[in-house]
DNA sequence: CGTGTAAGGAATTCTGACACG
DNA sequence: CGTGTAAGGAATTCTGACACG
């Protein structure tokens, strides 16, 4: 399921975390909710899922800048094969 | 999925219904979603497929009674089996 | 850098009731 | 019976800022 359905509230129960840290990830463009029209953050499942994965990173010492170049070889792994 | 994670506004969205159609069904004992702490309710994606059965059987002029008896004969039918 | 917090406001949801039919 | 609606309140979420370090 993609589908971006749950509030952030939800979201802090499920991942134990608090609507500071997973705001501060947003910040950080690490995650990227969608927006009801009156400005609520909607996450979905996979979001979740990557929250929980940037905590844990962020436990092991990775601070948010090293996690978006993570994210980029990451999607630079599965592109070289083409060129 | 059947965490109970989606306001019921993104169960509107969802299924085209409005708040008011959702909440009747649940005061006739169609659906049954949980609450949080605050007394809001919340729905899985399970919920919200059986909600879009309810409407349409509704539409094909089933009224919320007969729709109830209907799930007492769906589990009766799985269960006669061991007798 | 990453997170806590108090502040004030806005969006969302809740209940019980009246209405129509 | 099933649904719309206005009413008033409560829970939830939002942003921008100050703080610590």
């Amino acid at each position: 399921m993609e589908s971006k359905v749950m509030s952030i509230g939800v979201v802090c129960e499920l991942t134990g975390l608090t609507e500071r840290q997973i705001r501060y990830y947003e910040e950080r463009k690490l995650i990227f909710p969608e927006r009801t029209k009156g400005g609520n953050r909607r996450y979905s499942f996979e979001d979740v899922k990557i929250i929980q994965e940037i905590h844990q990173k962020m436990q092991e010492g990775f601070n948010t800048f090293e996690l978006k170049e993570l994210n980029k070889t990451k999607k630079q792994r599965c592109t070289p094969i083409f060129r």
